[in-house]
This record gives C-alpha cells, structure tokens and sequence, in this order.
DNA sequence: GGCATTGACTTTGATCATCAAAGTGACTTA
DNA sequence: TAAGTCACTTTGATGATCAAAGTCAATGCC
C-alpha cells in the first residue's frame, strides 16, 4: 500500500488506511477470532503470511493503538499480543467482513461461521467483546465465545 | 495487491482479496453513500484517486459481481455503474468501516455520519438498501436514506 | 557445557502494483 | 469545424511485496 496517508478526514477512508491492505484484517482474524497471541502463531496463517511483512504489520497495528505487545514471562523470546479496546472495537468489522465473505466461498461442513451467522448478532458481538477482554476469542479454545453461546442456546432446548 | 488470489477458503481473506486494497471500499462509498455512478464522479474522490486504478479497481468489482456498467442512453461516451445485490449486501460492511474510523478522525461540526450512527442501525441499514435498490444512496442528494430517516425522526417529535 | 532447536525478527533481490502525468480516440456542444 | 468532455490507456519512476535465507538471543536436551 503506496497511497499516502491522511488524504481525507473521511471515517472511512481512515479505517481503509488503517485496514485496507491484503493481511492487516487477517492478523486481526487470526488474533480476534482464532485467539492467537504470538508471531510464531501468526505466522502460520492459513494464507502463508511471510516473515517480513507480518513484523511490519504488527507494528503498524501497534503503532495505531490496535494492539499491545508483552514480552513473555515465561520465555525471554516470546512476545505475545493482544487487542486493545480499539483493537476490540474493530469486531463488528471483522464480523460483517466474514457475513459478507462467506457470500462468495463454499459452504463447508460443520462450517462454524454459518452457525455463528445464525446466532443473534448482538448477542455474538456482546459475547465476543467479553471473551477477547478475557483473553480468549470467538472460536479458539473450550471457552470461546462461541462455545458459549452454543451451551447457552443447547441449555434452552 | 500481490497477492496471489485463492489462498484460503476463509469468507473473512475472501472479503480481503476483494476489498482489501487502497481503493475498493472507498470506491463502494462514493457508489452508496454518495450516490456517485460515473466514471468523473469517481474520479473526483477526496481521496484523488488516478484514473489508471479507478479503472482497474472498477473492472475489478464488476468481474466479481458487486457492480454492474450501464452506457448511458443520452451520451455515447457515458457509462453509468451500480450496485448488484452483492454490492448492496455490503452495506452493513462499510456501515462498520464509518463507524470503527468515526474513532480515528477528528469529529467534525454536523458531520453527518455522526447522526448516521445516533440512529437505530437497523433502520439506517434498511433504509439504505431499500435506497440504492431505487438508484439513490445513503446521503446524497435529497431523497437519500439519511434524509428520509430525519424527515421520519422529524415527523415523531 | 555444547549443540540443536526455537523465537522474533531482518536482510536480500526479483517482481509487481501504484503513482502522477500525459496521451488517445470517440463523442458532444457551441 | 474547433474545442471541450468522456472513459479510459500509456509511460516511467518509485516503493511495497514476495519468497527465501540469514541473524542473534534464548531455551532445552544430552
């Protein structure tokens, strides 16, 4: 992305500064939606991010308050990142990203976005929120968000 | 973008691949929210876009389906583009894209996507659609979505 | 302690997209 | 007929991206 920056005062236009280049939405899904945290888990990305561009990458979203990066306890070359509340703000974006997207793939079997897309969506951006601020994500893990409201919908029935 | 296309069947990279570049969504704003439909309309973006992308980007949405070309019937020269209900089912995106950017940029005097997003989403969204399916858009001119919802808000209090 | 592995990058060089500006050919208008 | 307008296309410089290799520090195993 050569387009300068700052070209107009239009909302809009600052979200396609900020997102619209081909990864910085997919580390965002990959960090929001799959809970991963490091650059190693990034890295492999179903869509084969390389090195170079996911370091740049990270630091712009860092760098425009999205998200914060802490080294590890644990391990002095580990960094983790996670989402700030701006970063969390960005989900009904990644929300009607996916909706949109899955207009034009395949539906696939046991496809967790269409059973997500079936769910009230405030009561999924609501959860969402929640589970990021907690650590966790939409999908990724026993507690995700989604597994939540799945329990929640299995404890009505 | 170099990216090479298909990378995975993800509905979010799909969203990326067709509109994660400079310039796509802002040309999906000009269409919907402005009621731009030419070509020089286009071309006069806040942005500046150059006529070499514009072109490019306009080709673009059409092979994908989002837009449709119309030569115009008083003026050879002319063509005319609109939104295919692929394109109107991205509303709810760049709804999402004015409202996380709504963040990021100074808020201006009577800026109108402020009262926009002071609305009930779900009646601007369908007012919008309903307005771009009657060739209009979200604020431009004086039979936009906008103007009906505040002419509606007007008529209650 | 030495070695192999791992983590987060950085570097390299080829390739391609974008940019700004100028140009083109067809059409319209005065 | 000449000038202006429309939707592009072309040109050449520039910078971003790509894939692959490399770097340095930390960790774990023998």
């Amino acid at each position: 992305m050569k387009r300068a920056e700052g070209r107009s005062t239009c909302p809009t236009n600052f979200t396609v500064e900020t997102f619209g280049d081909s990864w910085s939405l997919l580390i965002m899904r990959d960090l929001l939606t799959l809970g991963k945290h490091t650059f190693g888990e990034f890295l492999r990305s179903e869509e084969r991010i390389g090195p170079s561009v996911l370091a740049d990458r990270l630091a712009r979203l860092e760098r425009s308050g999205i998200i914060v990066r802490t080294p590890s306890e644990t391990d002095a070359r580990k960094v983790t990142y996670s989402a700030t509340e701006r970063g969390i703000a960005a989900i009904p974006l990644l929300y009607e990203a996916a909706r949109w997207g899955m207009g034009g793939v395949p539906i696939e079997q046991d496809d967790p976005w269409e059973a997500v897309m079936a769910m009230d969506r405030h009561d999924v951006l609501d959860a969402w929120q929640q589970a990021v601020r907690e650590g966790g994500s939409l999908l990724g893990g026993a507690e995700s968000a989604f597994a939540r409201l799945s329990a929640r919908v299995r404890a009505v029935v």
